[in-house]
DNA sequence: CGAGCAGTTGATTCGTATCAACCTTGGTGG
DNA sequence: CCACCAAGGTTGATACGAATCAACTGCTCG
């Protein structure tokens, strides 16, 4: 069969991985993938690893093969904001800057697919098809961040707890369902509160009031499943 | 001189634009100008016209000459927030995608040159160059964005007013002045909620708070002078 | 088993929204 | 030309929502 020929030139390293289609990987041809696979390495961090530092230098970049990455800002008297999450098989870095005054942390075990600064920027000159798809990231992380500004600007505590939990099952396709109403939450309490602009005491008041009410049911801490997503939407004030 | 004849292959309506330059159609040649500028139109729209719609399908593209364009999002229930400022010379609009869920509207008297979306797609395919631009830009959106949202996630009414002007003496760069301390406000007061999430009264209540503690002279409504930038960093919480 | 961290719940305080009155300005038509 | 009006803006009194402070419960790990 002349896919499996094909598909041989193809590193191991990239046949079952799903940057390799959905992620910015896609758009390269098997000889560019060789030529990026002679470069990369897989690595996995346990939750709580920094992976990009606010304001440092960084020399390279990865995919995400598995895991939750969230980001964040910090304030010099120590007011933390999250400012996104990213999930398989998103990109992580700053493209064409040498630093960004973000930092990206591992919120869970997280896999990644590294590679050095030049190898991407070689690959960029060589295939424009490949800064498309960064830039359609880009695009799409700009949509979300957005989105994320009116509920922190405009939403109220309940509402930005439903909000959250909404993204969440959106974003945490798990193995099993189609649609994720089984959701184990990857962050703890203190960082849901900082990506919400709350205390973590609101954030716990707000679970409880939904839980009460028969939206949620809270198995333990980080696990939850959504019992009512037409209840959960409303609360979300959507 | 050469340069006189080169520079005459360019379309008159983009010698003196400064979009031609640190603007998007920088990374056109002069041949390519032309092809433009046959379908480009300049249009001055007034304070208040909405130049995208919110969801709704857009035929075109512009750049900003002059003025600034808020962007804005809407909740079922009515309520607003301003999630993004853009100033010449932006690009308007949301590459690859048919609409997107903000809307754009002249927050002064804006010029814009238009062009249909047909004449952005072919340009792209022509000079990777110009996504190079479009990328770049939607990258500096993104830090703006990010940056937005820990002002308004973290920061108490009076550092967010404060950060909001020190926001715009970076960009309303003035024609007379190297930096801005002189600022003539483009938005309302409702709009300055909006943007920061407060109301109308609290953001007064702020201003004139910087204005007693000397920080501000407040000319007329929309028109102030910073009298002390480092106090005004200081309330911004910097 | 105790120490320490994550999470919940309760009492109180504080900041901002809300409601309401008032002032200012620019435009319009008698 | 001035009276009027509406929209934008300020200021004050009060109410409410979330932060803060504090106590307590479970869980995990050495």
């Amino acid at each position: 069969m002349r896919l499996d020929i094909h598909n041989s030139d193809i590193p191991l390293l990239c046949r079952a991985c799903e940057a390799r289609h959905k992620g910015i990987c896609g758009a390269l041809d098997p000889k560019q993938l060789q030529q990026l696979g002679r470069q990369t390495g897989r690595r996995e961090v346990a939750a709580g690893t920094e992976l990009v530092a606010a304001g440092v230098q960084t020399d390279g970049y990865a995919n995400i093969l598995s895991g939750i990455v969230k980001l964040s800002k910090l304030m010099a008297d120590g007011r933390q904001q999250i400012v996104g999450l990213q999930f398989a098989p998103d990109f992580v870095g700053r493209p064409f800057a040498a630093s960004s005054d973000v930092s990206a942390e591992a919120a869970s075990t997280v896999r990644i697919c590294t590679f050095p600064r030049s190898a991407l920027e070689d690959m960029v000159r060589q295939s424009p098809g490949l800064e498309h798809r960064l830039h359609e990231q880009a695009l799409r992380e700009l949509d979300d961040a957005r989105e994320w500004m009116m509920t922190l600007g405009q939403k109220s505590a309940a509402e930005k707890v439903a909000t959250f939990l909404l993204l969440l099952s959106r974003h945490v396709d798990p193995l099993v369902e189609g649609y994720s109403d089984h959701l184990e939450i990857p962050l703890k309490r203190s960082d849901i509160a900082d990506f919400l602009g709350l205390t973590v005491e609101t954030v716990s008041r707000n679970l409880t009031q939904l839980r009460k009410a028969g939206v949620l049911t809270i198995q333990k801490n980080r696990l939850v499943t959504v019992n009512d997503f037409s209840l959960l939407e409303t609360a979300a004030g959507l």
